[in-house]
DNA sequence: TTTATTACCGAAACCGGTTTCGTAAATTAT
DNA sequence: ATAATTTACGAAACCGGTTTCGGTAATAAA
């Protein structure tokens, strides 16, 4: 049994294929008996409309690509359910493909979302991204692009991010409130944005409360992994007994760092102080519970996707709006790491 | 600029739309001049074909749908990369849904994934399906079918799963090898089979090691939650204080019931020792370190997609091949919470 | 009764490719 | 020289919808 189709359902009934089209899309040109009898054999014959057919026609394809650096993670896991449950609910299906945290892979991704055909385009840079050909040439074909969380100030779209600078500023902030005084940072070196304002935030907080930026006290590392944040710790454990607090830039660096002080018996956080940036869910988990930030992927998800869609829809309907940047709050997150 | 078409191409050239076509697609009967005439414009105005007119032609969209319970779940993060990696390498794109672990919520899901003409779908079940209609529409209709993980014998398709009565099996032997006699099992009371499968997996083991089954021990939770370990370690801590040993059927369950008896000062590994299922990143971080199962989610992801992929190719071609059920091998990680 | 409206329907164009089939021209075989 | 192939190309059908536009018949207004 093959699938039905307007044709088939317009010969039986003996009637033309645009009434039986019009008949479904509710137009006003068709008498209630002829809607009836379309919609009734429609249903009889479970019948649907064939997509492809009807994304040839408006050009559009109901599918919105969107590129996470990786997928194995526990923000970007919420960011990626955050956009779906927001498409589903427009009607959009989302296509994930990851970059690897690397561009080369990005710009293929790209290229294959692209192809596909998607009607918009939610991108996290991968961290090494400094070069932003790729998604010019979006742009200049006229394809809706949001950028979130990991982004780049010199591309023209709209954007939603959390605010590093001021994140990382509140996480030493509270450091420096619960008495500390000698604060490490343990940052990656690859210089994306974030990696960046969250420095930025760790050395203003230090300056408004007149603390010293410490070179030695700033480690850093080769990526953001357990055994990098292991690596840092061993390096302030050994050659800095005087610190008495550590911010990491993400969990799993703070994870690594708490575990290896703990290894050394080093007491959490009587003696040295943790506060890492994200709130995975494993900061929940360890021993002891990790304090962070708290940067709500869901949310920024959903936002993201909103941002797209209208202008998805903008654009259908030839209005230009400006872009914006949308700044999703985030907040310290007080465990037992930090006190 | 709109973008260019076959027939922009062929006018430009003086040749017909078929020509074109051909020249772009390797036919034989088109001469080396006029393909390399058609090459050349191709790439200088930076041609690609319009994917909805292809796909309308094929009627396949080169897109395949992925439904998992939870996005935001270790294992199903690596479901999902093995699966986009795989499906990339052919050139198709998957597009990820979440069912919510909820039956109504997967029908649903389901539905959209059809209307978006996927051309098949992978599809590990929500915890309290036990109704088949959904996917039993799906094999009728044609759309190829692979189950993963949570799966159904009752269907007949293709499917990739872990042997759970054997893991489960694995795991209790692990704690009886170390000297543990009084073991109790934590597990969800809702009947997917990976749970039926994974008790089953420790009676057997107690059976074959003439451990009298002790229906006190069996710890039944209303899901798989950090908090319902937390609960049911609470019910085992109070009234059970001969138990040397806990078996929970997820790491997140392991997680509370240790979290648990950390709180009320029982020693894990010395007083009792713990075992999980899946190999979580988080059960390398918590003290101690949390004994596993291995679940490569990666692997599985490509597995599923390879049987997918076959699968279409075999279907375009008019083929039959029997169904196959690929069973893959998980392993005992032994930590430092069984000892 | 004549004219103006309204209700209803269908032919056909359109979206942009792919593929079949017929045919004229060029080449080879006889 | 003619006949048989081969080469190269294009017209047109096809995929399955949506939408425009024109026209007839029924109704309302003059």
């Amino acid at each position: 049994m093959s699938k039905t189709t307007l044709n088939k359902i317009s010969e039986i009934l003996g009637i033309s294929k645009s009434t039986a089209s019009k008949a479904l899309n509710n137009y006003a040109d068709v008498s209630p008996k002829t809607k009836a009898m379309v919609l009734n054999l429609a249903k009889e014959l479970d019948y649907t409309p064939n997509s492809f057919a009807q994304n040839l026609r408006s050009q559009e394809s109901k599918i919105i690509g969107l590129i996470v650096p990786e997928i194995v993670h526990y923000f970007f896991s919420n960011i990626i359910l955050g956009v779906i449950n927001a498409a589903s609910k427009c009607g959009y299906a989302v296509v994930v493909v990851q970059s690897n945290d690397d561009y080369e892979y990005e710009v293929k991704q790209l290229d294959a979302l692209l192809q596909k055909n998607v009607d918009g385009v939610l991108l996290s840079f991968a961290d090494n991204t400094n070069n932003f050909k790729h998604v010019k040439s979006l742009l200049s074909n006229n394809v809706p692009l949001v950028l979130y969380d990991k982004i780049s100030k010199l591309i023209d779209c709209n954007k939603v991010v959390i605010d590093d600078i001021k994140a990382a500023q509140m996480a030493t902030q509270h450091l420096i409130d619960i008495g500390c005084k000698k604060i490490a940072i343990v940052r990656n070196k690859l210089k994306s944005q974030t990696t960046i304002d969250r420095y930025k935030g760790y050395k203003k907080a230090l300056l408004l409360n007149d603390i010293e930026y410490d070179k030695l006290l700033d480690i850093e590392t080769e990526d953001v992994s357990l055994e990098s944040g292991k690596k840092a710790a061993l390096t302030i454990f050994e050659n800095h007994k005087e610190v008495d607090a550590v911010f990491a830039v993400t969990d799993l660096l703070a994870i690594g760092v708490l575990e290896t002080f703990k290894e050394n018996n080093v007491q959490v956080p009587e003696q040295i102080s943790i506060i890492g940036f994200s709130n995975w869910l494993l900061t929940q988990i360890t021993t002891p519970h990790l304090s962070t930030i708290d940067q709500p992927g869901q949310q920024m998800g959903k936002v993201a996707f909103d941002l797209l869609y209208s202008e998805i829809i903008n654009n259908k309907n030839n209005v230009k709006e400006p872009y914006k940047t949308v700044v999703i709050d985030t907040k310290v997150i007080s465990r037992e790491s930090t006190k």
